[in-house]
DNA sequence: CGCCGGCATGTTAGCGATAACAGCATAAGG
DNA sequence: CCTTATGCTGTTATCGCTAACATGCCGGCG
């Protein structure tokens, strides 16, 4: 059996140094702190003992006796299926590089939000990481600036100033999907708008608005339905969107769920996605995969965005790195599955 | 404030636990060890404790102390939405409890699952974690019986003997599932099968067939359609069920991706569910709860399963704890949602 | 001359956990 | 009924390192 090879005869610790240096083990941790109230000769002769020995210090005792692990926290309510696993992958591994101590707590649909961070807060978690939809709760940030706890907003489209976040360009992401459906041939494209109190939703309507607009298409109002980012709401939005006299032929949904319920709309009117009726999505959850068709969708680099997140977290907890960028944005990407296709039917034209 | 003062908001030590706990220190150490020769009581008051102050081991004071610390691979290729953040949330939290650090490691479905293993194994964990679809693999077996690595198998329903495994009883569960429905009046039962490779869904089948002959409910072989697990495949399945001249009034599909397909396969066919169809799955995963109507479905503890199998792995590791219980069966429970009711017309009398 | 202040160093006391052993009930055995 | 096992649980002593304080040594000042 090969039991951990590292533990040959023991390593020689800072006594040995001290010994070998003939000072007190004392001086020689501050030699290797590069502490500068050392005489030079103190420190040189230090330093042979310890390239004699080929001393290296050793990291657990190193931060029990010193500054300390610093422990950051998880808060995650309620995200959709997939995120939370891909955030959990990218914060583990991250977290595990730049040795601090992850502590994951979920907000069950039930608790009070502001309790479970006061837990989080009180068990001592140096920082906080917040992916949606907790990133947008105001009391939440409130709780967190009054107990001067730092926290991470990932996901969440326009952070406070000066706030840590992570996030993509929702607006643009839109945008690039409207466009992706106006390329396509479609003109009257449907949007399912996402829950108002989030501030991505507003975000994709922008981007949805803007593509719209560069391509000179009028917005028609009629075409936007509201929405709440769950199946439910979804499902509702289909059906005001495909009642219309004048029905678009493409719907993008401001989340997948939305984009699986309006599939499900379509099939129970016979409707055939994408033949008869495109429908593209956003987050990329793995809904978008489970369903048939599969979702066209804006994919997010989740778990290199809690990857950026945790990073930010740790530096501002260690204050090494000034706040050279506060908020990091990544990019998104455009992914194309099934569920989009040119329309059908001529659209009528448009402009003269 | 320049630094925290180092006394105020620290994190819990082992000290602050026995205090509440009532116990000393060194038990509170015993059973995040989990050493068995605790007394449960004591056990108990001491993971409430634990659970009440967010406690988590140092792992810096753990090593020092001696301890050294262990790694475990978590090896994962592609479990069912929701399923990979449960069981991550679950062995995060007891691999940081029981101080070990936690390798992920996807296998990607192109991948082969043998060399991904390998590498797992080449990095130096001491113990891996298979969920499934994983914990099925023959081959994944045998290379691990080579290299003489342990690995715990989470979700295979009959482990090989000796093999280190947690799981719910799919029978069982898929047996009272049966019951429920027959309780409701149901006669003429559908039920999609699993993916055939995983063992899982030969016992869940069991179960419903065992449910009926209990009942006197005759088998038809009718309404038993092939599945694999996936949306596309519960898509076929419920359209070949729903086909059948004397369809039946209840499906109930191995897992809720198919029972989700069967939702959409109703819809489109202008039933009602659950008015004009009841629908069961298994598994209650977020899709469960996405989708309208919410499934009634078999919830299992995913990450109380997780839990457990890092602490069986963990055990094995340090060899504290002998065999004691190789296989841990946890309880699943069955979930009542708004998918279910009475069947509408009355069933053809039965029997004489 | 003697006291102060500043520098280089040594001492002491933990950091948070565990190993090893010591106690102390309770059960088993004679 | 007393002795020897057999659990459980508590004590003590570290692990390697570093804050915080204590010491000794020097020159400068009144």
């Amino acid at each position: 059996m090969v039991k951990t090879s590292r533990r040959q005869r023991s390593a020689p610790t800072i006594i040995d140094v001290a010994k070998r240096a003939g000072v007190s083990p004392m001086t020689v941790s501050r030699v290797i702190n590069g502490e500068n109230n050392v005489r030079p000769a103190t420190r040189e002769l230090v330093n042979s003992a310890i390239s004699a020995l080929n001393y290296a210090p050793n990291p657990a005792a190193r931060s029990l006796a010193g500054a300390g692990q610093s422990r950051i926290g998880l808060l995650y309510s309620n995200p959709s299926a997939g995120y939370l696993s891909e955030f959990l992958v990218g914060s583990l591994d991250q977290a595990s590089r730049r040795d601090v101590q992850l502590i994951v707590e979920r907000c069950e649909p039930g608790d009070h939000e502001i309790e479970v961070a006061r837990h989080l807060i009180e068990s001592g978690v140096d920082g906080i990481l917040l992916p949606p939809p907790l990133c947008d709760s105001p009391a939440l940030l409130r709780l967190l600036a009054e107990e001067q706890v730092r926290a991470v907003l990932v996901g969440s489209a326009v952070p406070p100033a000066g706030q840590l976040a992570v996030s993509i360009d929702d607006c643009q992401a839109a945008y690039a999907m409207t466009r992706h459906l106006l390329g396509l041939g479609h003109r009257r494209i449907g949007f399912i708008k996402g829950n108002p109190t989030l501030k991505a939703s507003a975000h994709r309507y922008a981007g949805y608005c803007s593509a719209l607009e560069d391509a000179e298409v009028v917005l028609d109002l009629e075409l936007v339905a509201p929405g709440l980012f769950t199946y439910r709401s979804g499902l509702d939005a289909a059906e005001q969107l495909l009642d219309l006299a004048d029905a678009p032929t493409a719907i993008f949904a401001g989340n997948d769920d939305m984009a699986a319920a309006s599939v499900a709309v379509a099939h129970r009117r016979g409707l055939d996605v994408p033949g008869d009726l495109t429908v593209c999505g956003f987050d990329d959850t793995t809904l978008a995969t489970t369903i048939w068709p599969e979702l066209t969708t804006i994919h997010q680099p989740i778990a290199d965005m809690s990857r950026a997140a945790v990073d930010l977290l740790v530096s501002a907890i260690r204050q090494q790195s000034p706040p050279d960028q506060r908020h990091c944005v990544l990019d998104y990407t455009l992914i194309r599955r099934q569920s989009d296709a040119p329309p059908r039917r001529r659209p009528h034209s448009a402009h003269p």
